[in-house]
RNA sequence: GCCGGGUUAGCUCAGUGGUAGAGCAACCGCCUUGUAAGCGGUAGGUCAAGGGUUCAACCCCCUUACCCGGCUCCA
């Protein structure tokens, strides 16, 4: 008998009968291979396990387990959803039904424009789950366009995909559906329910069902905002129930820090309705957490060399006629208000005020480069449905600041900038990042090819200098300039887009702005953009879903709360209070009213980093008993170790944003462009626990 | 902006074509509490707003505002 001989990822080889597929192959691996696998990688290339292997191959099993696996089977499942779909929904046309990041969608055209429900999605997922019990077989037919055209002939999304294809306009997305090759690729599960695929998928659907649907939305058609619109259905699918399960909870964990919940249960900030969409207010508690981020803020810029603005939050049409903003971003910014001496606008950007104040006398050389630090609020008409709480929202305040310097500054500067932002960000607890370097878009863009070229070096040099991890995205700069955005990593995971560097080579021109040099000769500034926070909105949004709503203590609303074990201990907990708020720190009271576990209940809900009780022994001999967030109880702490101990805390935690990447071989050196990064020196530090 | 779903007390939510209810919070008492919910009482709502259908609308219909989930957008 014939024998074929494959190699596996091991660098071990095995003998195996012609025509074996990689099926035989796990089988003779292992049972509990055979069981978890769902597809193979043969010769570089994803193939369902049925396929027979050629002799020769470089062979691996992909198993339920793997990024690769959970792919397979969420495709795979995809396809039991739309085959569902096309049973209870007769005449419904699907389109695209990809994996994504932990799940999967279909979209789906219903006859007469119907739309799902919600129990539609229970009838759909009853019906799914008969069709895997069913345990129907995925069989694979490649066949040309012209068979395909006809096999699809109900289905016109089906038609324009395969029209795309091997007319050779497909793009990414058509190429997932049914692969590049002159043939089209196709499963079929039974007779009658036959769907365009690339593979691989699952042998049959009885691999699959630990699944849910999650909910229905409607989509474009390819995205297209003037096309039809869709109905989605996107659900969850992994290779186990245990892994299903942990999927859910780990949703559950983020809803619960949903910060507009907490926004509402900490009672931080808000949306009234009567503000309009997307225009928040910050109550006393959210407004002196902002207050702090401010003072932080305006320390570390007065530290790194900034000098502070304002500017009005209205401008004449002119300046943004100038700025080429009516040009460019008119569609987002609110309608002009008429007045008697011309049109004026509400700010979406702080930066042609910035040019006007450069632009204000002759500036020399001597002064750059000149950095201009402005916590301006500015009012973008976002689109209705696209608002998002404090993430996406109408009117925010930006702690913006834009640099001008000369080219040959360009370098250190936007060196010495990433450390003060990586630094400034550091202290408030993130200790992951990522960027991203956008390039010049060929087709759009100002600015000499030159210019270009030197700042996405500079950008470059900066990112490899301090060790940041980043992509490149080719083309994705916007037209004025290249930029780096900085993501950070919040503590169950997600990234968060906060902080950005552009360079900016329009505006300059615009405004015309110049300096004189040291050859005494008019130059050009270069501009660079640059948010830290983003927004204090937007970046208070993402730090009550980081800390979950309990902020460390430097940032708490209220750092400590005193509970009076009975009346007769009010004095002494006024005289605690006091003491704590003379030196500096954000305490309060809540007298004994209620009984006192109550009362550590409402402290500890409020996630109050201290919560203070003082009765009989402490009165006596002038301690406390210490309850702290996440910790354990101590009684009778001297009042002055208490204040000792929360000093030290505090000063450790702002000292996060003094510390430089570990790993960093050039971590000894000095700032590169002489200034102070910033550092606010903790005095009591060598307290620290 | 588009598709779908919502809006009832400060918060979380019940509820019915015949003009509203709970828990928590608030307030007032009683209790005087040693580490996560003591007891009793009071007050609190134009049921998002406007229009329509109806003898009668919080409920059905329409419009608007706002919110939620997506899509698109985020020079």
């Amino acid at each position: 008998m014939a024998e074929i001989t494959i190699s596996l990822p091991d660098g071990s080889q095995r003998s195996l009968a012609k025509g074996a597929t990689a099926t035989t192959l796990a089988e003779s691996i292992g049972s509990r291979l055979a069981k978890a696998a769902v597809a193979a990688v043969v010769d570089g290339a994803e193939v369902d396990l049925g396929r027979p292997l050629p002799s020769g191959a470089q062979v691996a099993i992909i198993t339920g387990d793997s990024d690769e696996g959970r792919h397979v089977l969420r495709h795979s499942t995809a396809h039991v959803m739309a085959q569902a779909v096309t049973q209870l929904f007769p005449g419904a046309k699907f389109s695209i039904g990809p994996a994504i990041v932990d799940g999967f969608y279909y979209d789906f055209e219903l006859p007469g424009g119907r739309t799902f429900t919600e129990s539609d999605l229970e009838a759909i997922e009853a019906r799914m789950r008969e069709i895997i019990k069913a345990d129907q077989p995925f069989v694979r037919a490649e066949m040309p366009a012209a068979d395909a055209l006809r096999l699809f002939a109900d289905q016109p999304y089906k038609r324009e995909i395969i029209e795309r294809v091997s007319s050779g306009a497909a793009d990414n997305e058509d190429v997932s559906e049914v692969g590049s090759d002159e043939s089209i690729s196709v499963y079929r599960n039974t007779p009658e329910f036959v769907d365009l695929c690339r593979g691989p998928h699952v042998p049959s659907t009885g691999r699959l069902g630990h699944f849910k649907l999650m909910k229905v939305a409607g989509a474009y058609w390819r995205g297209n905002e003037k096309g039809p619109m869709l109905q989605r259905i996107y659900g969850t699918a992994w290779e186990s129930n245990a892994a299903l399960d942990e999927h859910l909870h780990r949703l559950e964990e983020a809803e619960k820090r949903d910060h507009r919940k907490l926004a509402t249960e900490l009672d931080l900030l808000s949306f009234p309705s009567q503000l309009g969409g997307g225009l928040a207010v910050w109550h006393p508690k959210g407004g002196i957490v902002r207050k702090v981020m401010e003072d932080y803020s305006r320390d570390r810029h007065i530290n790194g060399g900034y000098q502070f603005v304002f500017t009005p939050h209205l401008a004449n049409a002119n300046l943004f006629r100038q700025s080429g903003h009516l040009d460019f971003y008119r569609d987002n910014m609110y309608p002009p208000m008429e007045m008697d001496n011309g049109t004026y606008y509400p700010k979406p950007m702080n930066c042609p005020m910035h040019c006007l104040i450069f632009d204000a006398r002759q500036r020399s050389y001597r002064e750059l480069p000149l950095r201009l630090f402005e916590l301006g609020t500015v009012y973008r008409y976002e689109r209705a449905g696209t608002l998002h709480g404090l993430m996406r929202i109408r009117g925010f305040t930006q702690d913006d600041s834009h640099i001008f310097c000369t080219d040959e500054q360009l370098q250190e500067e936007i060196a010495s900038l990433l450390d003060f932002v990586m630094s400034v960000l550091r202290a408030f607890g993130f200790t992951e990042f990522t960027a991203n370097l956008s390039t010049k878009d060929p087709l759009k863009y100002v600015g000499s090819d030159e210019a270009w070229a030197r700042a996405t070096d500079a950008l470059q040099l900066a990112l490899d200098k301090y060790g940041l991890p980043h992509k490149i995205k080719e083309g994705d700069a916007a037209f004025y300039g290249p930029k780096i955005d900085i993501d950070v990593k919040d503590a169950i995971g997600r990234t968060w887009q906060l902080s950005t560097i552009q360079c900016d080579f329009a505006l300059p021109e615009r405004f015309n702005l110049e300096y004189i040099g040291a050859d005494n000769a008019r130059h050009r500034p270069i501009m660079l953009h640059r948010a830290l926070f983003g927004s204090l909105e937007r970046f208070m949004g993402v730090l009550i879903e980081n800390y979950a709503g309990a902020f460390p203590t430097w940032l708490a609303p209220v750092q400590a709360r005193v509970l009076p074990v009975a009346e007769a201990h009010e004095n002494y907990a006024a005289e605690v209070a006091a003491r704590l708020h003379t030196e500096g720190f954000r305490v309060d009271v809540d007298e004994a009213n209620d009984q006192l576990g109550k009362r550590i209940r409402a402290a500890k809900m409020e996630k109050i980093p201290y919560v203070l009780v003082v009765g009989d022994d402490d009165v006596s001999a002038a301690t406390l008993g210490v309850n702290p967030r996440g910790g354990d109880v101590e009684r009778g702490v001297a009042l002055d170790d208490f204040i000792a101990g929360l000093r030290a805390e505090i000063a450790e935690q702002l000292a996060q944003g003094n510390d430089r990447p570990v790993p960093r071989e050039a971590a000894t050196e000095a700032p590169a462009a002489g200034f102070d990064p910033g550092v606010i020196a903790p005095a009591t530090r060598n307290l620290a626990k």
